[in-house]
DNA sequence: GTTTTTTCTTAAAGTACCTTATTGGCACAC
DNA sequence: GTGTGCCAATAAGGTACTTTAAGAAAAAAC
């Protein structure tokens, strides 16, 4: 009778612990809107509302050719990946992004096309997704959110740009350097099988890249 | 003295069509908004009060690398282009800008930190610009063209997302035709020098994928 | 209309990067 | 244990692209 008293107990506890844990997901989500940009109430709850969390797998795809991108996604754990593949069936990596980042196929999101693109998990991910005619409600809504997403659309192309820049101007060293002093956080974490496709290069020629500079 | 009337009359009307055709370039920008996004009368006085027109020689500047960009820029007539120049001197460019396009250094602009970046008139060009206050105050008094601006960032980041898959991907042949099938007016009106910078070639190089081009 | 500057082309030698193939290491499944 | 990916490293031959130099054509400046 005892041990049955504990074990209800133990499992409420869990099932409390996992209430908490995910109403903290949509919370940070909604703190990182409210540093960007104060919200109110009703914009906190409409935030709340509309947004789900997924969990994913490693090697699970959120997005894949030939689909259109219906959903925004914002990374609350985890690390996923956006690719191309060619018509040599190589892959091409656009986009990493892990905490408090956001990933889609913009262009498939505002056109409805169909993506060219996938993406996919490359851990274990907790994700928040906002559907694209609810996203389209927060706009017209709460005006606020033009201008909060203008700004992460507007430091997003900023990056984009440097990053032809750097593809136009640089070497294939250079480019890793640089990726390694912007990134630290993500070159720990990810193969360099993937930073090379990022980067535009071969496997094998970042392998030469790196064993070069373990040298001198 | 019926001379002198006639040369009178000559000057009012040289004068009269300049006014005319000064108030059509700011009513050009106007109907552009517009055509994204319904104006009232307000928002279209907001406009006219708050951009101002300028001229641009062809290779005449408006923006210098060490300098903050704190003008947001559209193009009514004319081309320019944004460059950067690498440590070996060499000019890589980041973007051209023809009729109705927007240009500027939005990384500048946001953090007010110096540029990278110049941005020169290729042609003799007409341009209207805004002041960075002026378009602060534009989104917190007119919402409306936080998701006006918000589309053409998107739009923007998907063009400059495409860019980086090409470079990443494909031969410089291969971006070549892109380039061209995708701004065949850019292709007639500019010079494979600048071409080729954009594409992240040597002119040398381009000229011997034309040739190869041409003869098949 | 002439000079000056810029653009386009060609060619040869050099470099950055790719392809293919082989190896060994490490994690995970059966 | 053995098989089965997946990842990193290495090497050799090949290709894409650059560098340098030089000459002709076109455009811009005077």
């Amino acid at each position: 009778m005892l041990t049955l008293a504990v074990s209800i107990l133990t499992m409420r506890s869990i099932r409390q612990d996992n209430i908490t844990f995910q109403r903290m997901h949509i919370e940070s989500l909604i703190s990182y809107f409210d540093n960007h940009l104060r919200l109110n109430e009703e914009e906190k709850a409409f935030v709340r509302n509309n947004f789900f969390e997924k969990r994913v797998r490693r090697r699970q795809f959120i997005l894949q050719e030939g689909d259109v991108c219906r959903l925004n996604t914002f990374v609350v754990e985890g690390c996923l990946r956006m690719y191309m593949v060619d018509e040599k069936g190589r892959e091409h990596n656009l986009q990493f992004a892990v905490e408090n980042w956001w990933i889609g196929d913009i262009g498939s999101f505002h056109s409805e096309k169909p993506s060219k693109l996938y993406i996919e998990a490359m851990e274990n991910s907790i994700i928040l997704q906002i559907r694209k005619e609810d996203q389209l409600r927060l706009f017209v809504e709460h005006p606020k959110f033009n201008r909060i997403f203008r700004v992460f659309t507007e430091n997003a192309l900023v990056s984009f740009q440097n990053r032809v820049l750097q593809n136009i101007s640089s070497t294939a060293e250079e480019r890793y350097l640089d990726f390694i002093a912007r990134y630290p956080y993500l070159f720990n974490r990810i193969s360099n099988v993937q930073i090379a496709s990022y980067l535009g290069v071969t496997p094998e020629f970042l392998s030469t890249i790196r064993k070069k500079r373990s040298q001198s």
